[in-house]
DNA sequence: ATTGTATATCGACATTCATCAATATAGATA
DNA sequence: TATCTATATTGATGAATGTCGATATACAAT
């Protein structure tokens, strides 16, 4: 099935907005939160979020992410690639080269889940 | 080895406290938060934050855990460990019962930690 | 001491995951 | 078309992890 995307979207999250909850959340919840929460509790994708962060106009190509990561390629995309499904960073072709930079809103989701 | 604790403590992740990079992190640093957010990363165990963080007086044993979760009383005493050994819950003896609460400080670096 | 209850640990199992080499695909250029 | 480069996917493998039953430990109360 081409085309399909297994990007988690905000509107799956209903609750993960306002955080404003008065009661202790439930499993389904549970399992959409830490879904996002492993796609950034990994080292690798760690420093991958960091580098997007403080790199020149917030983007980087996969070219110049697996020198500072000393990682493969094809393992540096697959961190990506998990990135990008759990909706944390955005991906771009220009010509040969993929594009990603950060969602903003997405960590701040993480953050107020947390509060 | 008794009293030996694996703790993280607040002191070994020096980075994580005002949060106020200007370089992306190394990989020892991005290890050390991955073994944080690696304990918040579970369905079960962001159940247990948050019935903790909405129980009366902030805090509740093992036995009040089981039944809300559907999780035999090894597995939730197991997710209670990683979250204490993370230092995101602390775990009081009275009696019989074991009575576990919430770390606040230890979320609000994690948040931190995000921005 | 014995019994009972609450919690922790152990051992085992199935599943998930990080990683790489090999290969496939996409796009640019000749 | 053919070729070159950048990225994605596949398949395999070893390590980590969630779960439970069985057992051990800690504490209270007979």
């Amino acid at each position: 099935m081409a085309g399909v995307t297994k990007e988690l979207l905000l509107e799956d999250i209903s609750v993960c907005a306002p955080a404003n909850h008065t009661e202790p959340i439930d499993r389904a919840v549970a399992e959409a939160m830490a879904t996002i929460l492993k796609a950034v509790a990994d080292p690798a994708r760690l420093q991958l979020l960091s580098i997007l962060k403080y790199a020149p106009s917030q983007e980087a190509c996969v070219c110049d992410l697996t020198e500072p990561l000393g990682l493969s390629q094809p393992t540096v995309s697959h961190h990506l690639k998990v990135l990008a499904d759990a909706g944390l960073v955005s991906r771009e072709r220009r010509g040969s080269w993929a594009w990603f930079s950060l969602v903003p809103v997405r960590l701040d989701e993480l953050r107020s889940f947390l509060e």
